[in-house]
DNA sequence: TGCCAGGCCCTCTTTAGGGCCTT
């Protein structure tokens, strides 16, 4: 069976760490049930500061669009109750954890899944696409798409629809259907030489 | 963009360095 309830998400940011005093501008999530896309959640973020020209160009999104936002905080307030007690996947997901974690932490908030990557899966399983950018695997994968790259929603869309292609794959090759999530999140820490062998032992345990 | 980050992963490694990814 597929793990219950798993979100997918992308934040636009900033910069590239909350440490430093970047925030998330945007979120995008997509909410996956029992291998459906059933919900989306989108929302600009106002971070109460002006973003740089390249963050603009990159994104799309400009001061004037962030200055009519809502806050981070009430923004926050209500991706944490569309997030609930479900998973995340985020493509590069350490990124995201990062700004979630940071996000989450200013409104006394915190989720309790597990947080897996579709960047390190697609590591695994697609060792021979020419990178594993999310656009390249996209295509690499034929994956239809709409919208916009680097924007939240267009980018977990993506995101969502990679994560499902690759538990497909993972079953049409080694024979795995229905992969636990707590398993696709251990196979995406397995050295890739031993992908396969790991594959093999939970199809003769299943 | 540039080089203010950081986790993962490979290798000419492990007392390290550098590329890949994310904005």
């Amino acid at each position: 069976m597929f793990a219950n309830s798993v979100v997918v998400l992308d934040f636009e940011t900033s910069g590239m760490s909350p440490d430093y005093g970047d925030r998330a501008i945007e979120v995008g999530a997509v909410k996956i049930v029992d291998g459906i896309m059933v919900d989306q959640f989108q929302s600009l973020m106002n971070p109460n500061f002006r973003i740089n020209g390249f963050i603009e160009d990159f994104t799309g999104i400009d001061n004037q669009m962030l200055s009519a936002a809502p806050d981070c905080e009430e923004v926050m307030q209500k991706f944490h109750e569309f997030l609930g007690d479900s998973n995340l996947v985020a493509h590069n997901a350490s990124f995201d954890k990062r700004f979630l974690d940071a996000e989450l932490a200013a409104i006394g908030a915190r989720y309790s899944g597990q947080f897996a990557c579709s960047m390190l899966l697609a590591r695994r399983i697609y060792q021979q696409a020419p990178n594993h950018k999310l656009g390249t695997l996209v295509s690499y994968r034929n994956i239809q798409h709409e919208g916009v790259f680097h924007r939240a929603l267009a980018d977990a869309l993506m995101t969502a629809k990679l994560w499902l292609a690759m538990l497909d794959d993972i079953g049409d090759q080694y024979q795995c259907w229905g992969m636990p999530f707590k398993m696709v999140t251990k196979l995406s820490k397995t050295p890739k030489k031993s992908v396969a062998k790991v594959l093999a032992q939970y199809r003769l345990e299943h």
